[in-house]
DNA sequence: TACAATAGTGTGCGACATACACTATAATGA
DNA sequence: TCATTATAGTGTATGTCGCACACTATTGTA
């Protein structure tokens, strides 16, 4: 009910689009299945929930940045992502994108942030 | 259709969204107006067309981060905006999110990207 | 009159979260 | 052995909401 601690919420949700393809994409060089994504994501600090993971790696894959093949020789069926090389090309422009907003960012961020800082 | 031109430009939007937010905040810690934001924030490397800064600040001042007030006493009348208490907090809360997040997308993008070289 | 400055609104899109369903294997207990 | 349950793994439907974009409205000024 409009309390602050939920705009919060909001606007750190509306800070994180987009990271997760970074994210994702980043893992894909070689080929991995959902499960393990979640894993090795969440393990690098990056917590992401299967029924968002999945969705988003069908877009990517119907955008031609990944390839995708189902193994069906071990115990369960997994469908294993790889990085295409459009993916790979993309992904680096992606980078390089997110390395531009991050230096934008910081620039009008420390104009005023000395002031209460807990850098460590 | 379908470029992969197309798709980069929609994950790059995607990955500037909530930043905006950062960046207009970041300005208010003293008194401007939608359209002296524009300049600024453009000057600053973050274009923001008038049509997109509005809402914006019409959102966060229902938010309650902002405060706002007329003045009507200049040629034309200006709508100013102001960090309120409240949104200096949220402000803070948001840079430290932003700072985690740039943290961790650093580390996964840094485990690749000695192997491609230029896509070109 | 025309244009720039300034503010506002409406609509559509799309990623994400959430909840849910489904399958197959493994483990457990009767 | 067979039913039941847990869990690994994948897939889908829906709702929310910020943002981009294209509008409109007003006023001051050249």
């Amino acid at each position: 009910m409009s309390n602050v601690n939920d705009h919060l919420d909001k606007l750190m949700q509306e800070l994180r689009r987009g990271t997760l393809t970074i994210g994702v994409l980043s893992q894909l060089s070689e080929p991995q299945y959902g499960y393990s994504l979640v894993t090795m994501l969440g393990d690098k600090g990056i917590h992401v929930e299967p029924g968002t993971l999945y969705p988003l790696l069908r877009r990517l894959e119907k955008q031609g940045l990944l390839d995708s093949k189902w193994d069906t020789n071990e115990s369960r069926p997994r469908k294993y992502y790889l990085l295409s090389k459009t993916g790979k090309e993309v992904y680096c422009l992606l980078v390089g994108e997110w390395m531009g907003i991050v230096d934008s960012l910081n620039h009008v961020i420390q104009q005023k942030g000395e002031e209460e800082n807990g850098a460590d």
